[in-house]
This record gives structure tokens, C-alpha cells and sequence, in this order.
DNA sequence: AAAGGACCCTGGGCGC
DNA sequence: TGCGCCCAGGGTCCTT
């Protein structure tokens, strides 16, 4: 479900909710998602203040006031659902946890998260706060696409003579963080870029046309996603997800949404994912 | 070092 | 109603 943009939906949603206050108990469900949980992670959370949710790529990570820092990454199918009642008093109940609810996070505010992952191919860790940059998961992925590190000159730099489909290179996370399967697909329509092209064979001033196509596209989605915020329930950023209309993802056989394009949409597959695009307006 | 594929896991949709 | 197949927003690991 997560691209950066739900990912920062899901971190907004939750941040009123969960910044300030303490986690009062944390009930884990089965040992592990895509990894084993970190050593006594329910203990190191029970008791521990949230003093901050950042957002690294599609990692949340949420700064705890003992030097340890959450780390949730929400795979294909992680939700953060938000229930209880933040803004009354303690809730005590705890009712049984729905199917494939992992870990669940009372909070002493009343407001209780719940990480939901079918697939299973999320993960949470526990990293020291100092050093969290450096961890493994976090410490070589390239630039946040909407910060001020992601430029035409880094993207020209980093694409230069590389050999892959430009598809596969907005989706390598050492390149430029945050991006999946469908903005990518997004940004390369919008560029015209064709998303079998070499990344390295790309004229430089095509290629930085990307950088503010990526912004855009990135921020669309977040402000999308952002109005689904209203019911913080819905924090999971589903209902951002897809009642965005996409031009390109998802829309095979489909007429291109250019006026007088007349051309459909046209599906292939690169390494082994769906890339949606038109033949016509991509070359 | 770089590129491509298998693999992790569950569920939904479809054709038969 | 069941079965088998394909597909899905991500990322790591292994092989060339």
C-alpha cells in the first residue's frame, strides 16, 4: 500500500495521536514480520514517551525519550489503524486483535494503534537514536525527493551511465527515496519519458525535468492523501491511495488522458513489475 | 560493481 | 463450490 506519499499520510495521521504521549502498553502478537522483532521489544516500549514521528523513505520512525527510536516500515500491505478515543480517558479494554493484527499500541492518552500487515512484509525494529541514519535499513538510501539534496544535479549524476530502464532506476531506493511502482509510472508520463530507456542514455535536460515532475507528483498525492486525514481513523492512507485518479497506473487498454492523444495505455513488465505508459506520449 | 531474477506472504479476482 | 493461476503499493538476497 505505501508509497512515500501514504507512508507521510500515515505519519500525519498518527502524530497528533501519539507525539507527547506514552506508550502505556505494547501487545505483540507473534514474533516477527519480515524479520524477527528486536530482543524484548514490548518491554522497551511499555513506558517509553513518543517525543517525535519522523519520516526516512518510507520508514516512520518514531523518537522515544530513553535513546531508542522505532523503526516501522509497512511493506506491501501494512496499516496503522488509529481507534479509541485519544482525546478522552484511559481505555483499559483491550479487545481481541482482528486477523493479522501484529502489534498494538496503547497509548495513556486512550488512542490505540494497531499494525495490521496481511503479508507480513513489514518490520519494526528498535535502533539507538544517535546513530539511527547509520542503521542498516536506513543507511544507503539516496535522497528525500522533497528535500533539498534532490536535484537535477544528483539525479543527472546518479543516472549517468547506468545501464537499467529508467523504471527500474526511480525505483532503486539508492537513488532517490520514497519512490514505488505507481508514482514512478506517474512521473515518467508526465516527463514523456519512455520507461524501457536506458537511464544512462537520457539527455541530461530530459532527465532534469524529472526532479520537479517528481516533487509534484509526490506533493500531489500527500495533499490527496491528507484529505482523507479529516476521520483520523483512516490513518492507514488507503482511501489517499485510490480514490486519487491516476493518468497511467492501473489504466491498460484505457485511453491516454492527453487530449488528442487517442493512443490506450499499454502495460509491460520490468523486473518483474507492472509498468503502466503511453507508447504515444513516452518516448 | 551492476543488472536481473527468485523469493518472502496472504488474499482477491478470474476462468474453468 | 472448488481449484489453479495470476496479480498486488516493497525490499533483500543470490546469481550472473
Amino acid at each position: 500500500m505505501p508509497e512515500l506519499p501514504e507512508v507521510e499520510t500515515v505519519r500525519r495521521g498518527l502524530a497528533p495521536v501519539m507525539e507527547g504521549a506514552v506508550i502505556a502498553q505494547a501487545q505483540i502478537y507473534r514474533p516477527d514480520l519480515r524479520w524477527p522483532f528486536p530482543e524484548r521489544m514490548s518491554e522497551r516500549l511499555t513506558g517509553a514517551r513518543v517525543l517525535q514521528l519522523r519520516r526516512r523513505s518510507k520508514y516512520i520512525l518514531a523518537d522515544l525519550d530513553r535513546g531508542e527510536t522505532l523503526l516501522v516500515h509497512l511493506g506491501m500491505s501494512g496499516r496503522m489503524l488509529v481507534s479509541g478515543d485519544p482525546l478522552g480517558r484511559f481505555v483499559h479494554d483491550h479487545p481481541a486483535p482482528e486477523k493479522h493484527d501484529h502489534v498494538v499500541l496503547n497509548m495513556d492518552n486512550g488512542a490505540r494503534i494497531t499494525f495490521n500487515d496481511p503479508r507480513r512484509f513489514g518490520a519494526m525494529d528498535l535502533l539507538d537514536t544517535a546513530t539511527a541514519e547509520a542503521h542498516k535499513l536506513l543507511a544507503s538510501i539516496g535522497p528525500e525527493p522533497l528535500g533539498n539534496s534532490f536535484t537535477e544535479s544528483h539525479l543527472v549524476g546518479a543516472l549517468d551511465s547506468r545501464n537499467m530502464p529508467i523504471k527500474s532506476a526511480l525505483l532503486d531506493q539508492k537513488i532517490v527515496a520514497g519512490l514505488g511502482n505507481i508514482y514512478v509510472c506517474e512521473a515518467l508520463f508526465r516527463s514523456g519519458i519512455h520507461p524501457a530507456r536506458k537511464a544512462g542514455r537520457i539527455s541530461k535536460s530530459r532527465v532534469e525535468t524529472l526532479v520537479p515532475i517528481i516533487r509534484e507528483v509526490l506533493e500531489t498525492a500527500i495533499e490527496a492523501g491528507g484529505s482523507s486525514l479529516r476521520d483520523f481513523r483512516q490513518a492507514d492512507g488507503e482511501l489517499g491511495y485510490f480514490q486519487h485518479s491516476f493518468d497511467v497506473y492501473g489504466r491498460e487498454g484505457e485511453p491516454c488522458k492527453v487530449a488528442e492523444c487517442g493512443q490506450t495505455i499499454h502495460r509491460i513488465v520490468q523486473s518483474g513489475r507492472s509498468t503502466f505508459y503511453c507508447p504515444s506520449c513516452q518516448r
